[in-house]
DNA sequence: TTTACTGTAATATTTATTATTACAGATGAA
DNA sequence: TTCATCTGTAATAATAAATATTACAGTAAA
């Protein structure tokens, strides 16, 4: 994985602090200490996949999609995620080797069950379980 | 995670189907198709592990240091990985914010649970058990 | 003493990530 | 209506990380 995803838990996590008010980006950024733009840009993906609600114009910003009980990590994992949690198998090995011809279907195999244990976790912990450590 | 995982663990696999004859750099390297010198990097990681053992001069190459069902791909995954599964979180957040202030502590406690749990799976697993995959 | 290996460092190249800049479009308020 | 403030997004630049390459000293067998 890779540093989306503690920026995208920290956007959601912020979030859900504000019930009704809505927060900037400008906010947002300064919190994680990242770029503004960089933020909107994690933001927009979070949006499109239905986790956060925007407001354009003057006296803009965001807020949570749904509630926090109803967003689970597995959510937040999945928005950032391209690619399986330990990389992709992306060496192309000889074909004529018996193990390099498999390795890589071998490995995709392996990868998909990690997933798959790792999505069941984070399915069970909420963004309103993540929030409530915070003072 | 990166592609260090998929080499080490290919280079195992293989060392495991040859029992007793040395295997060479040039050889692992060209099943993998990487290049010679970052393979023998590689391998002097695991060797420094107790992985693999290694014979120099004329005639020499490589083995496995222990039985391929002595082996675990929780040993292969320890022996690449410098950092949690999931990265680090590496932002220096604003410490004037609660969530800001907190948020790396919380994220790298959720790493180690979901890293004990990916080495608790990749622990039932040999290399042996991944080997016999092959023809 | 030549040949075929490992061991390792230094460096170059490529790729991925992150940051920055810029500006059009939207909205509310003076 | 026009100004200020915000989002949305693209283009680009800068930085960092991964990977590949080259080179060669050291070791051991023949």
């Amino acid at each position: 994985m890779n540093g989306r995803f503690p920026i995208a838990l920290h956007i959601l996590t912020l979030l859900s602090k504000t019930e009704e008010e809505l927060m900037s980006s400008d906010y947002i950024a300064g919190s994680i200490n990242i770029n503004p733009a960089l933020a909107r840009k994690e933001i927009s993906n979070l949006r499109n996949l239905g986790l956060i609600s925007s407001k354009e114009g003057k006296s803009g910003g965001y807020t949570l999609a749904k509630a926090a009980e109803q967003i689970t990590l597995a959510d937040v994992y999945q928005a950032v995620m391209s690619q399986p949690v330990l990389g992709v198998a992306k060496n192309t090995p000889n074909p004529d080797c018996p193990v390099g011809k498999q390795i890589n279907k071998k490995i995709d195999e392996l990868y998909t069950d990690l997933d798959k244990i790792l999505l069941k976790k984070l399915g069970s912990i909420t963004i309103e379980d993540f929030a409530n450590q915070f003072d």
